[in-house]
DNA sequence: ATGCCTCAGCTCCTGAGA
């Protein structure tokens, strides 16, 4: 079973890209069967249904206007879906969870936070303390789950292509690093760290500077399991061919591969 | 450089991203 989490940055624009990986996945005999996509940029009614309806994929959605909105794919049946927090009041659409398979999973879009000390950090913050306390509970009932996402926050300075230069900037401060430790805390692994590391492992790259082909980047878009999934793990790698695609997104996306059974 | 891209939208500039 392959699970893939990719940042889209606008459906819209990437539908194709999208559509074109899935195939090539398929094509080359190791099919995407999940995929959670972040930052739609869309409304629910925009949504493309039918084009994942054709390409074999079942799709639920939770969109917004211009900015935010998550989805997952499955080949297979998503059931008990559920959209954002349980109880976080939270205008902004960032979380779409669903059994698959058993397998509880959960695609995020975890906030940017902008810069330590302003209220989009606070607000992170806060959501990062929910999201916590929530997924403690999903675990709890759900031996077998997956969080995957764009978390927006580097494990350490094996993440980030300049530690000296961003030290304790967004995405590398010890606050959000703390609530990301806390998470593995609950019986989570950082799937990529189960194997060994490529040179400058990283999943996002900015637009500006030449910034990929500079190797200049961040991982921030992780695929945490339980430890019962953990067994069943057999790889997880960046996919970066998306990257050199025309008009790319400014993520890539991160796939995993389990080991099929239960 | 309070910059560099890219995207959405009350679109010819601004806010947000990371």
């Amino acid at each position: 079973m392959r699970l893939a989490t990719w940042n889209v940055n606008s459906l819209t624009v990437r539908l194709p890209q999208v559509l074109d990986w899935l195939a090539a996945q398929q094509a080359s005999g190791s099919a995407i069967d999940v995929l959670a996509l972040q930052e739609l940029k869309l409304t629910d009614d925009k949504f493309p249904f039918d084009a994942f309806t054709a390409a074999g994929y079942e799709a639920v959605c939770f969109g917004q206007k211009t900015y935010n909105g998550v989805a997952l794919l499955s080949r297979a049946p998503l059931n008990a879906v559920v959209r954002n927090i349980p109880g976080f009041e939270d205008e902004m659409a960032r979380v779409i969870g669903a059994t698959v398979n058993g397998i509880r999973v959960i695609g995020a879009y975890f906030p940017n936070g902008q810069e330590p000390g302003s209220d989009k950090f606070a607000y992170k913050m806060r959501w990062l303390q929910a999201l916590r306390d929530w997924v403690r509970g999903e675990l709890a009932v759900h031996a077998q789950l997956v969080l995957m996402g764009d978390y927006n926050i580097t494990f350490d300075d094996l993440d980030v292509w300049d530690p000296v230069g961003l030290k304790d900037t967004i995405h590398c401060t010890q606050e959000e690093r703390a609530h990301l430790s806390a998470l593995i805390a609950l019986g989570l692994s950082d799937a990529m760290r189960l194997f060994p590391q490529p040179e400058k492992n990283y999943s996002w790259w900015d637009y500006r500077n030449m910034a990929f082909r500079r190797k200049q980047g961040l991982r921030i878009d992780h695929i945490l399991i339980s430890d019962a999934l953990r067994p069943r793990a057999l790889a997880c790698a960046v996919d970066t061919g998306p990257r050199r695609n025309e008009r790319p997104s400014d993520h890539a996306p991160v796939v995993l591969d389990l080991r099929s059974g239960g």
